[in-house]
Order: C-alpha cells, then sequence, then structure tokens
DNA sequence: CTAGGGTTAG
C-alpha cells in the first residue's frame, strides 16, 4: 500500500495519455522482453509526451513494488530533463537502493548541477565504484580537476579498486592540471590491472601526456596501441601542434589518410592548431577548403576560430575581419576575440576597437579581453584609455584572473602568482633572481616593460616584471630539482613576451630544459631558443 | 537489465 501512494500521487499530477498503442506497447518493459529496446522506445516517447505515458501504462499495470522500475522511471524523467519530477519521486520513494542515488547524480552531473550532485552523493548510505566515477567525472567537466583528484584519493582510501572508467575520469584531471605524477601513477596501475590496453585509456593517456608536457611518452602509447580510432589520431595530431611539432603532424595525418582513417571534425581542428602554430597560411586554407570539398565536413564555429586567429597573427588583419563578415555562421566571442589578438601583435588599434566592440557585445564578462585591449592601449602608451578600459571592467563587474603558475616537486604542487612572498623561501626566490638577473644582462637582456598594463615609473614596472608568476616558479624549480633535469612549469595564461625572453635566455645560461604550458600550447625553451620560434 | 569513460579554436 506504501508502494502505492508513490504511484498515486504522482499519477494524480500527471494525467496519463493512453492514445497511442503501439508505442504503448513497445515501450512496455514487460511486454517488450527487449530492455534496452523498450527503453529507449520510452525514451523518445517522453521527448514527445512529456513523460506521461510510461508512467500511465506502469501504473495501470500494477505494477508497484519493483524497485527496479521505479528507477527505470525515474531515470527516464531525469533523462528528458524533468528533473523536478525526478527529484520529486525520488524524494517519495520509500525504499531507495544505490543505482537510484547514481541515476540522481549522473543526471545532476549531466546538467551542470555539480553543487546539487555532489550535495546528493554526501547524503548517500553507501556508495558503489559508480557513484565515484559519476562524481569524479562531474569534478572534471565542471572544471574542478582538483575536487577530481581529491575524490579520488577518498575513494582509494575507502578500499575501492578504481577500474578503467574511473582512470579515464582521472587522468583528464591530471590533464587539466598537468599533474604528472599521478598521471604516471595511474598508468602504471592501468598496466598492472590489464585495462592499460583499453582503447579509451590508452586515447587519455595521450591527452594526459600531451597537456602535461611529455610528448614522447604521448607518443609511446599512440605508438603501442593496437588499434587506433579517430579520437587516438587527433589527440596526437593535436598533441603534436601544440609542442610546435607541426612538420610532424602534417605527416602523421598523411599517414592516417593514407591507411584509410577519415577525418573528422576535429582532427582538422588540430590541423589548423597545427597551422596556426607556424604561421602556415596557405596550408591552412588548404586544409579549410579540403575538409569540406574531400570530406564533406562542414566547419563548425571552432575552425572559423581558428581561421580568423591564422589570418590575424599572420598579420592578415583585413582579410580576417572580412573573414568574420562573410562567414556563414554568426560569430561568437572567441572568433572577435582571435582578431583582437592578432590587432595586439600587430598593433593595429582601429580594427581592435572594431573587434572589441563585437566581442563585448558578446562575451562581456570575459576578463580576457579587456585585458588585451588595455594591453594594446598601453603598449601606444594610451594611458587614459587604459583607466577606460580599466572602469569598464568595474562597472561590469569584471575582475582580471591573476597570473598563477605551478611546478610539481617530489609530488607537491608549488603554486604562485606575481609578486608572490607567500612560500617560505620567498627571499632566497628573489635573491636567486637578482643573481640570474645579473647574468642576463651580461647576455644583452633588457626587461621590456611595455608589457606592463600599468602606468607607473619604469622601475617599478620592472619589479612586476621581475616578479611574474612564471620566473618565480622557474627559480624555485632551478633551486629544488638537480641540474640539468628538465623543468617544467604550468601557467593558467599565456606567457607574456618579457618572460618569453628571459626564459630563453635562462635556459641557456642552466643549461635546462624548460617545459612551459601555456593556456594554450607549450613552450619547450633550450640552449637559449624556444620551440615556437618565437611566433605564438 | 535501471547509473559510468576518450580528441575540440583564443
Amino acid at each position: 500500500m506504501e508502494d502505492n501512494t508513490w504511484i498515486t500521487v504522482q499519477s494524480q499530477q500527471l494525467t496519463p495519455l493512453y492514445s497511442i498503442p503501439t508505442v504503448k506497447e513497445f515501450a512496455n518493459p514487460f511486454v517488450n522482453s527487449n530492455l534496452s529496446q523498450s527503453k529507449q522506445a520510452c525514451t523518445q516517447l517522453l521527448d514527445v509526451l512529456n513523460g506521461r505515458i510510461v508512467h500511465g501504462v506502469i501504473e495501470k499495470l500494477g505494477f508497484q513494488s519493483n524497485l527496479f522500475l521505479k528507477n527505470s522511471i525515474v531515470h527516464l524523467y531525469a533523462s528528458c530533463g524533468e528533473m523536478d519530477i525526478a527529484r520529486f519521486l525520488f524524494e517519495k520513494m520509500p525504499q531507495r537502493d544505490v543505482v537510484t542515488w547514481n541515476i540522481m547524480i549522473t543526471r545532476l552531473v549531466k546538467q551542470e548541477d555539480v553543487d546539487g550532485a555532489f550535495g546528493l552523493f554526501s547524503q548517500m548510505p553507501e556508495r558503489s565504484v559508480r557513484s565515484w566515477i559519476a562524481m569524479i567525472a562531474g569534478f572534471v567537466q565542471c572544471g574542478k580537476p582538483k575536487d577530481a583528484i581529491g575524490l579520488f584519493t577518498q575513494m582509494e582510501e575507502a578500499g575501492l579498486r578504481p577500474n578503467e572508467v574511473t582512470v579515464v575520469a582521472v587522468l583528464a584531471a591530471c590533464a587539466d592540471l598537468g599533474a604528472l605524477d599521478l598521471g604516471r601513477r595511474i598508468h602504471d596501475y592501468s598496466n598492472q590491472s590489464g585495462f592499460g590496453r583499453n582503447t579509451h585509456v590508452c586515447n587519455t593517456l595521450i591527452d594526459m601526456y600531451i597537456k602535461c608536457g611529455c610528448l614522447e611518452a604521448a607518443r609511446r602509447v599512440f605508438d603501442d596501441m593496437e588499434e587506433r580510432t579517430i579520437v587516438s589520431w587527433s589527440a596526437m595530431i593535436q598533441g603534436l601542434a601544440m609542442h610546435g611539432q607541426v612538420e610532424e603532424a602534417l605527416k602523421l595525418f598523411a599517414r592516417m589518410t593514407r591507411i584509410g582513417i577519415k577525418p573528422n571534425g576535429v582532427t582538422f581542428i588540430g590541423l589548423l592548431h597545427a597551422c596556426n602554430h607556424m604561421g602556415l597560411i596557405d596550408e591552412g586554407r588548404s586544409f579549410f577548403a579540403k575538409m569540406t570539398n574531400d570530406y564533406g565536413i562542414i566547419p563548425q564555429i571552432e575552425h572559423y576560430g581558428c581561421m580568423v586567429d591564422l589570418l590575424s597573427r599572420a598579420g592578415l588583419l583585413q582579410e580576417a575581419h572580412d573573414f568574420i563578415i562573410n562567414m556563414p555562421i554568426k560569430p561568437n566571442g572567441v572568433v572577435w576575440g582571435a582578431l583582437l589578438g592578432g590587432c595586439r601583435v600587430h598593433k593595429h588599434i582601429e580594427l581592435a576597437e572594431e573587434a572589441i566592440k563585437n566581442v563585448l557585445e558578446l562575451d562581456p564578462l570575459n576578463d580576457g579581453y579587456y585585458v588585451v585591449l588595455s594591453n594594446i592601449y598601453a603598449e601606444a602608451k594610451r594611458w587614459e584609455d587604459v583607466s577606460r578600459v580599466r572602469k569598464l571592467m568595474r562597472d561590469q563587474g569584471v575582475k582580471k584572473t591573476p597570473g598563477s603558475s605551478s611546478i610539481t616537486i617530489d609530488g607537491v604542487v608549488h603554486e604562485f602568482v606575481a609578486g608572490d612572498e607567500t612560500n617560505p623561501q620567498a627571499e632566497e626566490i628573489f635573491q636567486r633572481w637578482e643573481k640570474l638577473l645579473q647574468e642576463m644582462r651580461l647576455k644583452g637582456y633588457e626587461p621590456n616593460t611595455s608589457v606592463v598594463l600599468l602606468d607607473m615609473e619604469e622601475n617599478e614596472k620592472e619589479k612586476v616584471l621581475n616578479h611574474h608568476s612564471e620566473k618565480l616558479a622557474l627559480v624555485f624549480g632551478l633551486m629544488k630539482t638537480p641540474t640539468r633535469t628538465p623543468i617544467r612549469i604550468m601557467k593558467n595564461l599565456r606567457v607574456c613576451e618579457d618572460c618569453h625572453a628571459a626564459l630563453k635566455l635562462i635556459s641557456g645560461i642552466v643549461d635546462r630544459e624548460i617545459i612551459v604550458r601555456d593556456r594554450n600550447r607549450f613552450h619547450c625553451f633550450k640552449d637559449g631558443s624556444c620551440s615556437c620560434k618565437d611566433y605564438w
């Protein structure tokens, strides 16, 4: 009787519809013994009828005490986006099992309500591996890789053995964070557990190694794979592009097509990305044409974004502008932002103002664009315009994301922000920097203060520059790691020109490979030069 | 059986 209430309350809220008999039969899990078919039918139905029919069928047939069935209903409502109904049912249920909870958590995560999902996760009386996975994947998806890794640690502590799905989610978090140590550990664990050859796992390993700056390790995983999917190829091409190995990326694409693998839209993003990183305008144009002509792939906004970036970074600003005006789909903030970025490199204030006007209409809360514009004005010493941009930011309630760099030493992540004095060894770091600075000056280094966007005295600017987060992280790395070992630094924003010049020199002075992960690519500094060949 | 995973422009 108790169970009856659950159904009755619900059917009062929703009028059951019985008017489509064939679908009704097909969707009914007790008439159609093929459950996955039945479920599919239900899901389709629910899209059309808002869920009422299946529920009605089940009620009429009088199946009331089957928890499996109730879970199915909760799932069906939830998967059609009817979270209110799903939650209502969930709360009315006299009994729930771990699956019921997992269904709710999974759907909440899919709808990007991670807080809601975590709320339920915290309340669960017992958790299965799937509960942990749902939550870990949720944190990864919403850009909280640290929380994902924290949860993974707790899962291990709870004595649960991660399976291949967990591994994929955690590796994605490692990729986001550049957490190479954990990534390597998971790689070992995967091999030991026997799913190190799983295609999904390998694809994620490739991505993890790429984003942690270990291109060779990524390549090894790729080369050892038994079966490569288009995802594997695309990931590897994108990785080579990200590391400035443009020719190698194009070669891989040639190899791929030679053996008959068909590229998809993502593959072309990787290829265009590769062209962008070397200013290969003709090749980029040719790929853009090829994707539609040879493969029938309709360019998406991302592809247009790549093209605008390619053209404008190469200095073809007017052409980039016309390209945007003529594109068949509505440009977004990123597309105009790419033009803005090119205007900065090539110091074109007029076009920058046109670009920013469009950017701000489309994406007014993204601080990055204001900063670029402010930089353009600052480089032209137009300080009144700089302060106008700052006021605009204030009015919009937009704050500049502080630049921060991190370096991992013995498994511990050390994070630095500009002028950071919070590190216990801050004083030593600053001293080491001064010493390094002297050697750099001997090699002809001049601080490039034009990248400092504030209107202040030159010596003040130098101070700001000297304490950019990547420099602090680097000096710390030099102090804490054995001579000649490579140093890996992760940065949340793009490197500035001054840091780029400084890091080049330092790599020669201290005879170290310095690998810096930018917001969107890698710079590998070695013997006084950078893998990006100064085009970035 | 009802719940889970990979590559994506600046």
